[in-house]
DNA sequence: TTAATTCACTTGCAAATTGCAAGCTATCTG
DNA sequence: CAGATAGCTTGCAATTTGCAAGTGAATTAA
């Protein structure tokens, strides 16, 4: 949803505000995942269509960069740039919330504490 | 999108995660608004139905309280829980980013700067 | 006291997005 | 050369979003 002479947090929703370039744009930045299939294996079951559609925004919003694997020339490595660099405060704040308040169900529900993702 | 036993980011955002939520919350939280046509005048132009829609879910996830105006029986007042209150770090950094990266592009569109929101 | 207006929705329906499963092409491995 | 693998694409059903019109209770205006 493209949101011009709006506010910036209209703006940053924008591009983010869906339910899975956040998730893709931790597993790269904090889960350091850099192949199609990793970002496929994260438990939040995203789909093979979605998975390459927001791969394809972000590279359009320039906050994922692609090149091809010089040793295995049928695998691309997708990288963060700077400006998806630049959401770890978002991404940290939204940890720290979601620790706070949606963490306490579950540990209700399943004591075992996997690991954050 | 509930999303049990998965990462605090992915808790939060099957809660906050669309396209809705977070403007609605700005606009409660920094806005100061109230009303249900205050929240309908932003320039977002969210539609009826989809506002009553995330003014329910926020409900149920206890980020907003409503309660009848007692000056004005038809009126309903909405207003920011404090778990909704804890999101201004995330709306903070969502914010900068917005600024920082996105804003650019309008202020060659349209040099005037206009109120945040 | 009645009529018009306002507020907070609700309903119907079209359009867009998401989700699932299967298939496809290029590359690589045995 | 055959099968496996990586990264998609396609088809289609289900869900979500968006627009316009309508509803009912409360309020204000005549």
């Amino acid at each position: 949803m493209k949101r011009k002479n709006c506010c910036p947090i209209a703006q940053a929703l924008g591009v983010l505000g869906d339910k899975w370039s956040l998730i893709v744009l931790r597993d790269v930045i904090f889960g350091k995942k850099r192949y199609f299939n990793d970002l496929l294996a994260s438990p939040e079951k995203i789909s093979t269509n979605i998975l390459a559609n927001r791969l394809k925004t972000l590279q359009e919003e320039s906050l994922l960069c692609c090149c091809v694997d010089a040793e295995n020339r049928r695998s691309k490595i997708y990288t963060p740039t700077e400006k998806a660099q630049d959401l770890v405060p978002v991404l940290v704040e939204l940890y720290k919330w979601g620790e706070k308040y949606n963490d306490e169900v579950d540990k209700v529900d399943n004591p075992s504490q996997a690991e954050p993702f």
